[in-house]
RNA sequence: GCUCGUGUGGUGUAGUUCGGUCCAUCAUGACGGACUCUCGAUCCGUCGACCCGGGUUCAAAUCCCGGCACGAGCACCA
């Protein structure tokens, strides 16, 4: 064995230490050309962008930025009755797209201002027989559709098909009477694809087009037409979307077009939050459960921004987690990690008091200041210099008869009077959190706390607090200014 | 019911294409310690996983077969 080893030594030394394996850092090449690259993220503007929207904007501008590709960003704003736009989310949109992605999406497009090619696109496929307008109901359809049977309307003529048609667009043909299907084959083994439905009649307004147009594509002819016309090659999508890959497939041949590389990622949850949807959330905020799309309970894009994450944390949790067709459930805590690394170098240090109680210095010779660092490793340097005078504060959960107020001295409690003791450290006592009287001023910090929201009363120091920046409170952790008034300073929690 | 997808530590991920370099990577977490004038940061250490059962093979997280579990689609929502 030892003639062994020797003798590995000599000609082959690598063969003797293995090495360990390394996990690959980054997200995983696209499958398929690369050479231009063009991506598309579309949600429904029903409202502002969600923890879960957050995913598509942070993989798909990655990839763009990967290979030099681009980003449709594209409102899929078909629907006027189930989940109706939201006239102001656009801007929401694109504003979270901007805080998030770090830039504007290359191009900008709404559904419901290309109407007239999708519109086109359906009259073409009735006129070459590969679309029929259906008249039946949805439950006959569904007989239909799991006894793998032709409706009855399949069988019509072209001309038939494109007099019906002509009686949807012009809003002769009323809501629910009619829709148009690709007409694909009743006995495909998924049911999914059976004669899948392209178009419907909606008669309620669009708030950007208003009553312009009574028929309005569904998603997956939408968005099948809209991919093409953009000349989109990778779609990266969840996996509930599988079955529209396959429904637009066979549209796709149908047009002889290329279909793009599709990409699944599976279903998020996280733990905090549990499942939750866009149009969930509106209804909680109309019957007032919150108080808005900022509400810090929420996992809204802007309730992160209004609680101090940066977007950064956000990119970097994505990626993390990658492109995965597993459901997964991601804990809040992951995120909140990311977070403090990138702000504990950057955010200065205050003082925050939380259920305070008063204290007398009974010593004659007080110190007229106090000076704390701005950061303890000296990431920020300077220091920030407290007035003293003969009342401090300190939490009353942090009352004991010997503690030491952190960065001035040890002392000694009684009652409500204290004696300095020592100013330099002189042994293990707590060190505790405290204010003077003259940096004291009065706050409010509020902090989510599931289905609640607490508001903590406390005195926070009166140091350069600006209005939206954000501190590491010491032994509380970070949180952000919202508003600095002569009465009452505002702090929203954000995490340890 | 039909169709589709996924199963690696508490959580998330690498490795699975082309079996060996994997007594399985990294992060987060928990626990312990060092350091520190924060319960923060930093540093060190520990814990903990290949869904199950067969098969092929000298060798299986990786290939094959069969189970099981979980999720999704079958909307005139996206």
């Amino acid at each position: 064995m030892e003639a062994v080893i020797q003798e590995l030594e000599s000609f082959a030394p690598e063969a003797l230490s293995r090495e360990k394996h390394k996990k690959i850092e980054g997200l995983k090449d696209l499958p398929g050309s690369t050479s231009k690259v063009v991506l598309r993220f579309a949600p429904n503007p029903n409202g502002p962008l969600t923890l879960g929207h957050s995913r598509g904007v942070v993989i798909n501008s990655a990839y763009a930025e990967k290979y030099e590709g681009k980003v449709v960003l594209r409102f899929d704003d078909t629907d006027t009755r189930i989940k109706p736009p939201l006239i102001e989310a656009y801007d929401w949109i694109i504003e979270d797209y901007e805080w998030l992605a770090g830039k504007s999406p290359d191009v900008i497009i709404k559904a419901s201002e290309r109407m007239p090619v999708y519109l086109d696109h359906a009259e073409k496929m009735i006129s070459e027989g590969y679309g029929y307008v259906c008249r039946c109901h949805v439950e006959e359809f569904r007989k239909f559709r799991e006894q793998k049977k032709n409706c009855p309307c399949r069988e019509n003529t072209i001309s038939d098909n494109l007099d019906e048609w002509g009686a949807m667009i012009s809003g002769k043909t009323s809501e629910g009477e009619a829709v148009v299907r690709v007409k694909t084959n009743m006995n495909l083994p998924n049911p999914a694809l059976r004669d899948w439905p392209a178009l419907r009649i909606q008669h309620t307004p669009h708030p950007l087009v208003g009553k312009k147009y009574n028929v309005w594509p569904l998603l997956d002819f939408q968005s099948a037409i809209e991919d093409h016309e953009q000349g989109i090659t990778h779609i990266i999508r969840g996996k509930d979307l599988m079955d529209s890959t396959r429904k637009q497939s066979i549209l796709y041949d149908h047009f002889g077009w290329n279909y793009p590389e599709p990409i699944y990622w599976g279903r998020v949850k996280v733990h905090e939050f549990g499942g939750f949807s866009t149009s969930g959330i509106l209804s909680s905020i109309n019957s007032g459960v919150f108080s808005g799309w900022e509400d810090p309970r929420l996992p809204t894009l802007r309730a992160f921004r209004r609680r101090g994450f940066d977007s950064q944390s956000l990119r970097e949790l994505w990626r993390e987690i990658g492109l995965t067709q597993k459901d997964i459930s991601v804990s809040m805590q992951t995120l909140e990690s990311f977070n403090s690394k990138i702000l504990d170098p950057i955010t200065e240090r205050r003082s925050f008091v939380q259920g305070p109680i008063k204290l007398q210095i009974s010593d004659e010779e007080i110190p007229q200041e106090v000076y704390c660092p701005l950061h303890p490793d000296g990431e920020i340097p300077g220091s920030r210099g407290w007035k003293m005078g003969n009342i401090v504060y300190i939490q009353a959960d942090d009352l004991a008869p010997s503690v030491r107020l952190k960065d001035f001295a040890d002392v000694k409690i009684t009652e409500t009077s204290l004696k300095i003791e020592s100013e330099k450290r002189s042994d293990d006592r707590p060190i505790i959190n405290w204010l003077p009287e003259q940096m004291a001023r009065n706050a409010i910090l509020v902090v989510p706390d599931g289905e609640k929201v607490n508001e903590v009363a406390g005195l926070v120091e009166d140091f350069n607090i600006e209005e939206g920046s954000i501190y590491q409170f010491e032994r509380v952790g970070f949180a952000k200014v919202e508003s600095v008034s002569e009465e009452i300073v505002r702090l929203i929690w954000l995490h340890k």
